[in-house]
DNA sequence: AGACATACGGAGGCTACCTCCGTTTATTTT
DNA sequence: AAAATAAACGGAGGTAGCCTCCGTATGTCT
């Protein structure tokens, strides 16, 4: 069921620039924030402002897309990371880069609660991604007898976005660094010391 | 020390201008969203856009003024309640209205969490307004001895900040009520059922 | 190679931002 | 009470960014 893609595949110039829009595009938000110009955009991934509107039409879309797009590069590098670490390591590490992220793109985070505000549905898939992600790690851990059975991936996921609520400025990295420690090791079997 | 008020009083009519655009400010977030316009909120005020920018010169300062304002007056409304109930009811019974109220301003929550991580500072005020206030209430409860000792007006603030985490949509005011119960209760003394 | 669909670009209309300064109104002084 | 002064008002208009529209260009299929 659920239509088949309504969406034929792009021209392959189209792909490509639809790429280097994204590119483009997270680099402004990242250093000019939520408010960086659509035009700005365009002219620094050598676009014409009209092929910006084709793919994206609004100012949030784009930011969705961008948003999603990071996700889902993050997420897939789930792949390597199991491949080489046991996986509670894995997942450290893999949690490690979205704390990396989180604070690389923390201007952001007003825009994005806006967006998902006002069209809470454009995140569903985003969220599915980092759930089924997590669920990954949960399932080799757990195979491992790494981490532990009784946790859900909803549950980690809820964690993880407590890293929103620090406040930016005094030592980001280092708190949420923190943060992400202690619920990895609240996620191992035998934990590190306690108890 | 500390500078003795930089501001000199305003004039009787400027004053009263102020208090307008601010309404009509806090009515037309509310409504249209953080993008309200700048010439809707004036007009809405019956003033002209020169006097709101000379009052607001900038849209985020705007903002952040409608906030202290309705904040502020939100806190001030603890008087009445302290005077009419013990502590722990008064306490409940406030917490319901910034329940209230952040149901209401739902909208904002992006564009005030933009502009705190532009400027950290702006908001000092209004928190210190907001601790103040629960202060007030531990203090009165500790005396009635309706409410624990051991509890600082800082971690409870925190837990109500929960609030900005649950999602729109589904039962927000339920959802968002049930927490704040949950906290009341085991601020509480003897606490209501459990040990 | 020709035909067709797809995609590009940027001029331009539009809207909202924000400044500037001539006019109006409150307040103080005599 | 009226003049003098300082404070505040209003809105026209310069500026900038949004987004649309459509003529041109380029990929794709036969």
């Amino acid at each position: 069921m659920a239509a088949p893609d309504t969406t034929r595949a792009l021209r392959a110039d189209a792909r490509q620039n639809r790429e280097r829009l994204l590119r483009a595009a997270g680099e402004a938000f990242a250093t000019a924030g939520p408010e960086a110009t659509m035009e700005s955009v365009a002219r620094e991934a050598g676009l014409g402002i009209g092929t910006l509107y084709r793919h994206f039409p609004t100012r949030e879309a784009l930011i969705e897309a961008v948003y999603r797009d990071e996700v889902g590069r993050l997420c897939s590098s789930a792949d390597d990371l199991l491949a080489e670490l046991p996986a509670d390591a894995a997942l450290e590490r893999w949690m490690a880069r979205f704390v990396e992220y989180a604070g690389r793109k923390r201007g952001l985070a007003g825009a994005l609660m806006s967006i998902a505000a006002a069209q809470a549905d454009l995140f569903a898939s985003t969220r599915e991604a980092l759930l089924a992600t997590l669920a990954r790690f949960l399932a080799a851990g757990r195979a491992q007898g790494t981490i532990r059975a009784d946790v859900e991936a909803a549950d980690v996921l809820r964690s993880m976005y407590a890293i929103w609520a620090i406040p930016e400025g005094e030592d980001f990295v280092g708190q949420s660094g923190r943060v992400m420690r202690l619920l990895v090791d609240g996620l191992r079997h035998g934990a590190t010391g306690h108890r």
